[in-house]
DNA sequence: AAGTGTGAAAAGTTTCACAGCG
DNA sequence: CGCTGTGAAACTTTTCACACTT
């Protein structure tokens, strides 16, 4: 029996969506030099595709493009937000503020792109404050509360190993449904939350394959 | 016209090289419990792959496994380690220590996996220096001299965005053959280069189209 | 003339299922 | 018996090529 699927966006390849991103932030670029029109050719050099698979992307939620003319850069980029939901804000909380994890509320490249941490969270919060981290850290007990009266969805996690999969069990049970993932580990969750991980020694390792 | 390809390797799939690590990573911790011989069901468990995947991945370069036993974790391990070209210590250079490569910089996480940043670059090098970085820190002017004297390969790029490509065209030509690349840009670069991006926004952006 | 939208072919990857070996 | 190694099937994603629209 198949089930007749009330899909509304099911069958748009996982990869397709990554380079939304990037079709984003070369559309952002555009406008920013008031280019009201692009052809698939040249959104697709600039991001780094062939035009061919840039016009299917796009062709999965509609189309929008002019016959002999190319795409209308403000509604295309006003599409494209809309369709990765970042129409509003996202507020963003970081767990686990050691070494990496303070090193990366300090760093304030995610605000710049439209996510705000509004909060971190760690075993030992005096410690990260001391470490001069601006944004609120608080104890890890105070996770549950928090996630659920802020009505977080995303969380950066950047705990020890040896303590992720426990931490990522509590952020589910809490609400979480985005997991950014800095821990070297497969971490087991159901088919409702999203992990991404993200290994910076395993990028490393993989340049290592490829240098003869 | 073709060109004939001395192919040692080329046919591995590309995703079957970034399994490699998580494979390598989870017998390192197979090792340190003192098992010697491991499963195709028990190590693609730990890999989060199905276990017909792992056999056929291993497959690609050679055949080490028992059957009815199991493969080998020492041996298994070593030839992984080989493939991946990390017999030897790498040495890898930070370029632009800003926020987010002063970050990495403190984070020692790197090195812990057997990748060793020897030296720093930016166009203030003081500055840098003053943010507590251990690692010795150059002005970018002596980029050149530096990835010849020590044959680097490996680059991590965190400059602004807007010096992103001018940067990597100096590091190409100056003999780096693998880029990490922080900044949110599509770098352009020949055949013989590897880039891998890291775009933290880009991963929360991909996150947000998920939840909900 | 220029450039989109798209079926169909090609390429790449994963999964299955089972023969064969220890 | 248990588990690897692997050809073939299934599935996913990319690329091509061209009809069609402005």
């Amino acid at each position: 029996m198949e089930i007749p699927e009330k899909t509304s966006r099911i069958d748009i390849p996982k990869k397709a969506i990554y380079r939304l991103s990037i079709y984003y932030r070369c559309l952002q670029k555009l406008r920013a030099n008031d280019v009201d029109t692009v052809s698939s050719t040249t959104l697709a050099r600039a991001a780094g595709v062939k035009p061919a698979q840039l016009r299917k992307d796009l062709a999965y939620f509609g189309q929008f493009g002019t016959r002999g003319l190319g795409y209308p850069v403000e509604i295309l980029a006003t599409i494209i937000r809309d369709t990765l939901g970042r129409e509003h804000l996202q507020p963003v909380i970081l767990v686990g503020a050691g070494n990496l994890g303070s090193a990366l509320l300090r760093y304030h490249g995610f605000e710049k792109e439209g996510f705000e941490v509004i909060a971190a969270f760690d075993a030992n919060p005096e410690a990260t404050r001391a470490r001069g981290v601006s944004v609120p850290v608080f104890s890890d007990s105070e996770l549950e509360s928090f996630i659920d009266t802020h009505a977080v969805k995303l969380a950066i996690l950047c705990v020890p190993v040896e303590f992720a999969q426990a931490v990522v069990n509590r952020l589910v049970v809490a609400g979480i449904q985005g997991v950014l993932n800095f821990s070297p580990i497969v971490l087991e969750v159901g088919p409702e939350v999203t992990v991404n991980n993200v290994d910076l020694a395993m990028e490393l390792e993989h340049l290592s394959y490829f240098i003869h």
